[in-house]
DNA sequence: CATGAATGAGTCTTCATTCAT
DNA sequence: TATGAATGAAGACTCATTCAT
């Protein structure tokens, strides 16, 4: 489990600044550790019920705390759902970032990648790239307040983005067709949630598991689709 | 749909029955209007709110009834909700074979009618199309009876097929790449409802609409993938 | 059913007094007939449910009637319940007074019709007697109005006094031990009623049914216990 | 009594492990004690009411107590109901067992002791006296799983078996007339419940209550009646 | 008169949030 | 700081009663 990694990481720092001073130290790590603890329980439980089904209690049992616990790392439930989407939202604009800004990969390559890098987010952290894929959805609306909504529109823009510019790039090198690459963006990303959610939603213990084998062919095709000839 | 068949039927024998058969028709066609109203203001709600944050109250407000009303024409939220569900499908299903059964259009052809008639259908009934594409969601799994969920399930599989049967057909002349059928209209059909998904939460007042342009491109390109050359 | 009975006399009578006059007694007749009827349907179901959770509903899909009719011919649920607990006490005391006032017979005999006829009453009209045995259960002290509640208390007593009368005339005539015979009554009464509702409540299907054996034995054995030797 | 046993451990236990130990002890003695404050505020509304026409309203009304507290202390309505019911079941069984045991009394002695501790529980108990003498109404039938309700029979049937056995003996040792001993104990039983109903439904402030004399008139008539001669 | 659709107050139950310990 | 008991605002659903036809 997650919480047990993170644990014995404040485990092993509280030995190395011990003392007087360690003391506060302890407390700041034990309680960032609890946080921690706190976002991916509710990570969990969010991804098997739903934002509206989750309860309370149900996060406050999964972490083996009490409920009143919760509401001293965190406002409200929905404070507590933002607070688990933002960060997951950033660890993958990092890791896009970081692929689409290998110039040494071709265009093609680097698509390639975008998009296993994302499938690759969503195996790992398969709860927060839920919540990412929904965070525009109706129901969330009046959940957070407009600032916070923008805060997650823009970093999701910003992660698009990547991608744009790397289609971009390939027009510029006469590698992809003369298309919007912004509407191209659009395609693999929406497309890709598309994919992943149809193929989760047939997915049943003892039956095969299609989703890499579908994404896969989806990639080919449609960069077989975008190249040049 | 029910209700236009049974107006046509009750005009013709006003005219025989005038008076006392008049009554009960008005009625029974009040009732079923009423039945309709319900429904299409639930499906609203159903779509603004999704089925969990959706209330009674919500449907009744804006079908300007009583909460009470409701429980004369559906047994439950659930039997509502499903309600929805059902003749939708049965409407698209009718849509689809049609389609795929017209030997006389060109596999490619029936594809892009295909996939256009899904499209009409959200535009015409977007309430409708929502459901659909969420029946498997996890916290529709334990609202409905087996046998229900078996319903819809059964004629989504069946929805699937018709694009399938085309495909093979493509593939069996030589005009498409030997690719397992199946994986294809799964990439089809999860392509475009991610590009819809995505899409519908860029949609604001005031700003362009880029869901049709996105999916013709979307078309133009998956078909080019994966024909043959 | 007591309904079709009741109904068929009411039929008899305007083949009598047919003509100009006739409607309208024909209409009073029927209006009787049909009050009648949703009493009995009125009390089958409040014996089967218990006055709380029997339901309009449950008396007018029995009556084949509507619920608005109900309403034309009852005030209320509660005024309903009283309509039928008022005549049935009114029938019992009758019956009752007849035994009584029989000096033809011992006294002894008497208590032994007295208790004959209640239990007849139970067996022919079980609806009746069981709201009358329980009309003044503390549910009911908030449902009618204290005018009400006070001639049902004046039924109870003149019925319970015809068998106090001839406890009386028992002990004046040496034949019975001299003891309150008030307090006797109640005795036999209220045993009466335990009996028959312990013994109901064991009535299954293929069981045999031990209401009359045990009444008997508690008749004789009461009366042997009361008897001067 | 659960609680008065645990009491008493904690008295000893606070002794040794005061102060953290204390805390515990006394948040566990407080839940008994709120727990018990329901049990018996739900009791009176329930015997007041009846099942059906009581709500959840009016036992926390009377408990001076939210509503939601009390589904922190049972699972519903009806469990409420049933945790009334079987710990008065078992009280009286207790009682009941150990007076038909006393083999140092004569039958018509244990029978008398016997009718008094009924007595007794019913004036200590009245409102679980109440549901007892009820618990196989028509209107439970349905609200409890079949288990639940054979548990209640099951032990109204061993209540009733301990007047049986001490009948039997009696007629086994010549002192009672060759009467059937089950038949014998349920005119005991549902003699005395009917007499309670009945003195019960003419109690009123400033009159005289005729309970205790009646029953005690009603048992020795009984014993005579039953007594070989 | 009869109907039955409509109403809305009332019921059980859940759960986010607070607060005394 | 942590707890978990208590709260009360909803929400789904029922049903006595009314009223237009």
């Amino acid at each position: 489990m997650n919480w047990f990694i993170s644990s014995s990481f404040s485990w092993n720092r509280s030995l190395e600044f011990d003392g007087a001073m360690g003391v506060a130290e302890r407390k700041r790590l034990e309680k960032a550790a609890r946080r921690k603890l706190i976002l991916d329980c509710a990570s969990a439980v969010f991804h098997k019920k739903g934002f509206g089904d989750a309860t309370i209690e149900d996060i406050a049992e999964r972490a083996e705390i009490s409920k009143g616990t919760i509401y001293l790392y965190f406002k409200s439930k929905a404070d507590l759902y933002f607070s688990i989407t933002k960060p997951a939202l950033e660890n993958l604009s990092k890791r896009l970032k970081k692929i689409a800004g290998n110039k040494s990969d071709s265009p093609e390559a680097r698509i390639r990648k975008l998009m296993h890098a994302v499938y690759d987010f969503y195996l790992h952290d398969a709860d927060a790239y839920r919540l990412i894929t929904r965070y525009k959805a109706d129901e969330y609306q009046n959940l957070f307040p407009k600032d916070r909504l923008e805060i997650l529109s823009r970093m999701m823009r910003t992660n698009l983005g990547q991608m744009e510019i790397v289609i971009a790039e390939g027009i510029g090198k006469g590698l992809l067709r003369k298309l919007d690459p912004y509407l191209c963006t659009v395609m693999f990303w929406s497309a890709f949630v598309g994919i992943i959610q149809f193929q989760e939603s047939r997915l049943k213990p003892g039956k095969s598991d299609h989703r890499r084998a579908t994404l896969e062919q989806f990639i080919d095709t449609m960069l077989d689709g975008l190249t040049n000839r």
